[in-house]
DNA sequence: CTTTTTTGCACAATCGATGGTGCAATGAAT
DNA sequence: ATTCATTGCACCATCGATTGTGCAAAAAAG
């Protein structure tokens, strides 16, 4: 409130104030006054000057200066999906809660755009980076190792740099058999009549097929590969896929599996196409969850993925030195249908 | 390539190199060149020298002899909503098209925390800021005004700076026709069989609710505040309401409305401990739209809120100065049951 | 062949904070 | 009273880019 001026007060002002010179201010404000023996009355008389002003650092002299930021990166492929934005979530209150600030930013799953967007993250002299779900880790990891900064891969694996990623192959295990056991209980299934929808050719699409595949061919037999439709990632693409096997079937598949929320969205898509009785009896398995595909009008098991654990762990990862370029696993959890669960929101205020 | 150093290269190491002055690689890199008339032959020189050392300007220096940083933030309440996170998403895209960088930061709702990260943000001196959703959207302005940053309200209005929000009256009024259309469809409905929860003293809900009593009074009559529900934004709250109002009623009403997705989770939470088919004949609505809570077993009517057009509107509103303190109202839009929009990640690669 | 104009660039101050170094004043030890 | 150690702080170079200013050399005008 004494300050009225429109600029902000930096330390030469304070320095003025106080009769102290800049370097003494400097010191009193960052902490590093005991190290550097300023007087305790002469410290109180600064910090006041400081109250009374409004001082704040500015953080660009002091990055340019000590060549770090406060600022950690996450390099998303995109906000909207509950996996992705539940991440940032837990991502900022982790973050936060270290005195940094969290610098959320999407790529689109765009090769090139990741490599572009690190690169500016990097001239704002971040310290750290999660890099979750890149298309292309290792390039992004090369930019990364060009300026020295540490950096992990989160939810896809790279080869360069240490990652921390769902166990793909143990829940797809599991989704497959809850899909399979469901459909089961209301009579035998062909294993033509079992399906997986959606993905790429990506390490997580792979592993989840991998993990689909070995427990049908275990439960039902069958072809293993012949009902296995990779769509990408967009919605449109995976609507599109249901309605090439509804043109051929007249019906969708007894029970399957989709292999992400965003896949997910593409069997909204078709299903507004069509009457919503043909559909009764279908199983599905969605490899995400999201509180409201676990109460679609007919099953659906889900995979909740721990991303609160592998930020966890992406910092205890950066937290060693010299941490080498192996995957980590994080268990995954199989959510049965109708499941409500809590997440990072219920942290928040406003709860009582 | 050729750069094989850990250190970035600057422009001084760019001037040894070419023979110019630091000024003159600057001058170059930063495409002032030709106001500074340099010879053509000698920026090609220095941009050649630039790509092959891979030069990337250091933003924190840039940013601190000009004070401006090419940043814009986004201050979000929480990512973990389809309504924010696609907001973050058009803000995204938005913002890079412009050749700045997008930040996006969340403060939980909590009035003390939007204004410290907004001072965080400050002391990074970005350009402009977009204050979605905030609690004390006047307060933030004040801290920003001190500061000369240029703001703008997006979702939530202050008094104090220009605000964009939804038209939530308006919106209300459509969702409260249509859950009380639907239902009147199956025969009467005694006005205390339509209901509001969620929400709470925001100028959002006081409109909405405005808006619900409306329309409920002028289609039903009855006292028009005896059904609402006020809960709060949390999940667990919502839930509670519904558990008190299943105690005393032995079931749900037959139609209402949710005041926001957030909410609506909180009803997935009652359902969870309640069997489905006690409620095969409820009316919801819900204040934002998410493309699997349109396909709940029952119908669920939901407003599409247009964030992006607040997004356009909001740098509209930054672009000319001295925006007068008003509040821009953008039409929100009515979804009918079983229906799945496309949303911003349909713009992205992988669609073919 | 001068004088004027234009071209092309170098110089140096500056943004705000940091941290190594040096030095006066004070107190303790001899 | 002299020497030595400690305390408390000021000085200054530095981080990397921007930008106003000034001044040669080249080109144009006379």
């Amino acid at each position: 409130m004494t300050d009225t001026g429109k600029k902000k007060a930096t330390i030469y002002d304070l320095s003025v104030l106080s009769g102290s010179s800049p370097s003494t201010v400097s010191a009193v404000l960052n902490g590093s006054w005991r190290k550097r023996r300023i007087k305790e009355a002469t410290a109180t008389l600064i910090q006041g000057l400081a109250v009374d002003h409004g001082y704040t650092a500015n953080l660009q002299a002091r990055g340019l200066r000590s060549s770090r930021s406060g600022l950690v990166g996450l390099l998303l492929p995109v906000y909207d999906n509950r996996y992705f934005s539940s991440m940032a979530q837990s991502f900022e209150a982790e973050v936060r809660s270290r005195g940094q600030c969290p610098v959320v930013v999407s790529a689109c799953r765009d090769p090139e755009e990741e490599r572009q967007v690190v690169e500016t993250l990097i001239s704002y002299s971040i310290d750290e980076l999660f890099i979750a779900g890149a298309t292309d880790p290792d390039g992004v990891h090369d930019v990364c190792e060009k300026a020295g900064l540490r950096h992990v891969n989160i939810d896809l694996p790279g080869t360069k740099a240490p990652s921390v990623i769902s166990d793909n192959y143990g829940g797809a295990r599991m989704l497959t058999q809850a899909i399979i056991e469901r459909a089961l209980a209301d009579g035998p299934v062909p294993p033509e009549e079992i399906y997986l929808f959606g993905g790429r050719d990506d390490h997580a699409s792979r592993e989840r097929i991998r993990g689909f595949r070995d427990v049908k061919r275990a439960m039902l037999g069958g072809d293993p590969d012949a009902c296995i439709r990779p769509t990408g990632y967009s919605p449109g693409m995976t609507a599109r896929a249901f309605e090439a096997f509804y043109a051929d079937h007249g019906k969708l598949p007894r029970g399957f599996f989709v292999n992400s929320s965003i896949n997910l969205e593409g069997l909204m898509r078709f299903l507004a196409q069509h009457p919503h009785e043909t559909f009764a009896d279908i199983v599905v398995g969605c490899y995400d969850y999201d509180p409201f595909g676990s109460f679609l009008p007919f099953p659906v098991f889900m995979i909740r993925q721990d991303s609160e654990a592998m930020i966890t762990k992406g910092f205890e990862i950066l937290g060693t030195s010299r941490a080498p370029a192996v995957t980590h696993l994080v268990p995954p959890m199989l959510v049965p249908p109708r499941t409500a669960l809590t997440g990072p929101l219920d942290a928040l205020k406003d709860i009582e």
